[in-house]
RNA sequence: GGUCCGGUAGUUCAGCUUUGGUUAGAAUGCCGGCCUGUCACGCCGGAGGUCGCGGGUUCGAGUCCCGUCCGGACCGCCA
């Protein structure tokens, strides 16, 4: 007889019944007289009992079961004299009648319990044991929810799933793409898609004007905790629309999974914030918004005493850390070490402590009067009891170290509670972004982005200064999703390709596809890309998305379980006509 | 391409500049014994180590130095 129930099931009521059951053994606990295993399943947890002495035979073959054995029973559920509160099935037991041994198991390399004993890499390896420990198999019931959220979400506002292929052509925009190859043609090659960009515009030229797919997308640049060489991306397109009605609709989704997902109810709109305004106020294009603490400029506060480190300075920004004036000696030199960190590459940290009693004490004593640093305070809004740090040099750096700086004190301060989110929308991003190395100008979103303002003419701007029809949904620091209006006028696009450094003929042979079909009735058109492992880790409170996926890669780009990627054998590359010649190290 | 951190029982770690020195510890897991109400069961006993690998310094290296491999975090990169 199969399983009549899963281990996760059996209440009280069903007292008296007689159940079979199937599952791993969990933990078994021999009293001598008596045994306790608990049986898992993905369902739950549910105890049974063995007593040795009613039943001698069925005590003896219990004995031989041992962690991670897949056994089915028979028994009869009874109410427990001891009842466990702690889980869902803890006011009932199994007594055994009978017992069967469906597959044996090793010890496992470490515990399957919440709190694992196994370190990353171990889990890594074995991530078929690690996938039956309640955080992984949370993470995943959570991801398969927000998906059938979101497919069920955009289907009632007439939005078509719609797949797109993988083997694709490369393109050299962007990151680095995963090559694969053609047998049939040598020396081609498809690429993997970075994201289905160009087919969800052309699926607009095609009339279907509300397109979205949870899909995979590749990109082969190195790894993060929040970034895996393949990853799911919500990906979503609509014509006929502007701007506030992607962001308006979209909004609208992320409302719906705080709703369903979280509880969270937001009844006003998520605040709004130009990239300039994020970059001067929080230094960086996605600020957390958990906690305030803004970036304040003081280059013309600061300047003019003899202090050469501000004096110098194209710019001199600070923070005001709320109710840290305490700090020790130890713990400011501890930030200044942090700062200088090469990550952060700050070359100092200037603080100044306004004392709970009014006064200051600050690094500089030297070139400031009380007067002096409480003009600081004035423009930094610091109060009695409260600590400011100030960083001075190239502005663009500062601004990030500032930035860096900023979360690093809202962590300390336990500002960034995982259960708190704060979304904003980040707008008006710049078109081009100038490479400092070879001068050349390169998209900022992507080149099929459309200027906020479409008569602009490109060749009498300064490239960086036109600003582009792009936003980010950013919640609680990370990057969730991006999108854009689209070009959608040959015209336009045919400049924008000129001025990312394209010839004609260079950019007809990579998009002339896209370009030709605009000559056939282009809708304008825009959209957005989610990034759903982030999404997912962000409502699971994971730091990395690997917990939100159920075989990750590690951070070389390696799966430790199936150990790819591995070399292949000569006749395959002889199918490819493919030679490896090694890099020659310098 | 670069920076930082780590690699020691099955596992997670301590030990490493508090002195380089006889037999490398803990917890947990595992094995055996006892135990009839456990649910982190308890008690008693036991097994378990090429200190990632290679080289160097030294009378002597887990410990110091160099190289290398592996893992993790980050910078660059990620339209």
């Amino acid at each position: 007889m199969h399983r009549t129930h899963t281990c996760g099931e059996l209440r009280a009521k069903n007292t008296n019944q007689e159940v079979t059951l199937s599952g791993w053994v969990h933990k078994i606990r021999n009293l001598g007289g008596m045994t306790f295993i608990d049986l898992r399943d993905r369902y739950g947890i549910t105890q049974l009992v063995f007593d040795t002495e009613s039943n001698q035979n069925l005590s003896e073959y219990a004995e031989k079961i041992g962690r991670e054995f897949v056994i089915k029973v028979q028994g009869k559920v009874v109410e427990r004299s001891n009842k466990n509160k702690n889980i869902p099935t803890g006011e009932i037991e199994l007594i055994i009648s009978d017992i069967d041994i469906l597959s044996k198991s090793e010890i496992p390399p470490f515990t399957i319990e919440d709190d694992t004993d196994g370190g990353e890499e171990l889990r890594m390896k074995y991530r078929y044991l690690d996938l039956r420990r309640n955080p992984v198999k949370n993470g995943l019931v959570l991801r398969h929810k927000m998906a059938q959220e979101i497919r069920n979400y955009l289907s009632t506002k007439d939005f078509m799933e719609i797949e797109t292929p993988f083997l694709i052509k490369s393109t050299p925009e962007g990151a680095r793409d995963f090559l694969v190859p053609s047998r049939m043609k040598e020396g081609h090659f498809y690429a993997l898609p970075q994201s289905p960009q160009i087919f969800k515009q052309l699926l607009m030229l095609g009339g279907y004007d509300r397109y979205f797919q949870l899909t995979k997308c590749f990109r082969d640049e190195d790894f993060r905790a929040d970034r895996q060489p393949e990853f799911t991306q919500i990906d979503c397109e609509m014509s006929f629309v502007e701007r506030d009605d992607i962001l308006n609709l979209f909004e609208g989704l992320a409302k719906h999974l705080f709703q369903v997902i979280k509880n969270i109810d937001y009844p006003d709109s998520f605040p709004k914030m130009t990239y300039h305004e994020a970059m001067e106020t929080y230094g960086t294009d996605r600020p957390d918004l958990r906690f305030d603490m803004p970036v304040t400029n003081l280059s013309e506060t600061v300047k003019g005493n003899n202090f050469k480190v501000f004096d110098g300075a194209e710019y001199v920004g600070g923070i005001c850390a709320k109710g840290l004036a305490g700090y020790s000696r130890k713990q400011t030199d501890k930030l200044i070490k942090w700062v200088k960190r090469p990550q952060i590459g700050a070359k100092g940290l200037v603080y100044a402590k306004y004392n709970e009693d009014g006064t200051f004490k600050s690094a500089v004593d030297k070139f400031y009067s009380e007067d002096d640093l409480k003009g600081w305070a004035e423009k930094l809004d610091a109060k009695p009891g409260d600590l400011m740090l100030l960083m001075s040099g190239k502005k663009k750096d500062i601004l990030y170290a500032l930035g860096e700086l900023r979360l690093e004190m809202g962590n300390r301060m336990e500002l960034r509670d995982k259960n708190t989110f704060a979304p904003v929308w980040i707008t008006d991003f710049p078109m081009f972004e100038k490479d400092d190395e070879t001068g050349e100008f390169h998209a900022v979103h992507h080149p099929f982005t459309s200027p906020k303002d479409t008569s602009v003419d490109l060749s009498k701007e300064q490239p960086e200064d036109i600003i582009a029809e792009a936003y980010d949904l950013v919640i609680n620091g990370s990057e969730i999703g991006g999108g854009s209006l689209r070009i959608h006028d040959l015209e336009l696009q045919k400049e924008v390709f000129k001025l990312l450094g394209f010839t004609q003929e260079e950019a007809d042979k990579q998009f002339g596809f896209l370009m030709n079909a605009f000559k056939y009735g282009a809708p304008p058109h825009g959209g957005i890309a989610f990034g759903f492992d982030r999404w997912v880790a962000l409502f699971n409170g994971s730091d990395s998305i690997r917990d939100v996926m159920a075989f990750p890669k590690n951070n070389a780009g390696k799966d430790l379980m199936i150990d790819a990627p591995s070399t292949i054998d000569s006749e395959q590359l002889k199918d490819l006509s493919l030679k490896i010649e090694p890099k020659k190290k310098q």
